[in-house]
DNA sequence: TTATATCCGACTTGATTACTCGGAATAGGC
DNA sequence: GCCTATTCCGAGTAATCAAGTCGGATATAA
């Protein structure tokens, strides 16, 4: 549990294959679905770039030859951006939402168990914001254009959970 | 993002309570449902409270006057032993799934962004393994009593989404 | 024997996720 | 100017999952 979405997953793909394809020539929806192994879903591509357009993440250019490109070089972009931008605050507990001090809950310093969330809360926000896109392009250098990309039934993901 | 669910929630705030009152009577869901103003999910709870026995970590006596008690002493249960008892092995992503090595993803040392969720869940499991029941009982003693405790709808929910 | 409990599996429902659909706007190449 | 490739946008839908319910069996103290 405590997962990511599928939001998460192909946005944070999709921003690695345009961190790749740095300084080069805009990347279309098409060419990133397909790189990715994510051609079925390039509608649903669309959404998730959109947010990562709108938190000025990547820029756009319209029309023929369009496509995305990275708006800044792959050093400056935390990982933390890219999720936060895809799905929202980082917020295991609602009472745990990044920035925002919630009135909603009114146990306050009452609540014993804020402390916890808050610490699940920081160390993710840690592990994302300290590592960025050039970290993750770095890593995969060496085995670059090896294997194939697998996009996983929901079925195979139950699978996957059974084996708790 | 990345939500614990209300089983997470509710079965940390069970525990707790069973850790304020550890070495005394068995604590009915009763009268645990009623301190955490959760008498309206009471049957929920029970749900719950099974996995936590089914990983030894409450035990419990039937019948009248019957009810829960930790298993062991507060200080020696870990927070993320309740978790994952609660909501199953920590896993961000089905690829970094803990313990499991999965056999589903075949990207393996080809996918970058394995890196990144292994970091992720990493960081979650240490934090909720470096806190105890006792740390949140300690954490809460001098205002024992203040506060009541609000369940919050699933409107509330989203409202607090929206301030992201 | 009665009241109070845990125990158990199956069921229901509402919310959320993961998409899909249809079409408008924009830009390059012929 | 027209055709094609592309981004852009809002609304709709279908499947999944979380959250909670229901009915009843079993155990135990008073």
């Amino acid at each position: 549990m405590l997962r990511v979405s599928t939001r998460g997953e192909y946005g944070v793909r999709l921003m690695v294959d345009l961190a790749r394809h740095y300084g080069g020539n805009a990347r279309s929806l098409t060419e990133i679905s397909q790189a990715e192994g994510l051609d079925a879903k390039i509608q649903y591509l669309e959404q998730l770039v959109k947010c990562l357009r709108e938190q000025r993440l990547v820029e756009s250019t319209r029309g023929a030859h369009g496509g995305y490109r990275l708006a800044r070089p792959p050093e400056q972009v935390r990982m933390g951006e890219i999720v936060r931008a895809l799905e929202g605050q980082i917020a295991p507990m609602i009472c745990a939402t990044e920035g925002a001090m919630p009135v909603i809950c009114d146990r306050l310093d009452g609540c014993s168990t804020k402390v916890l969330w808050g610490r699940v809360r920081d160390a993710i926000s840690n592990a994302l914001d300290s590592m960025t896109l050039a970290d993750l392009v770095e890593a995969n250098r060496p085995i670059s254009g090896a294997g194939q990309f697998v996009t996983l039934t929901p079925r195979a993901r139950r699978a996957e959970r059974q084996l708790s």
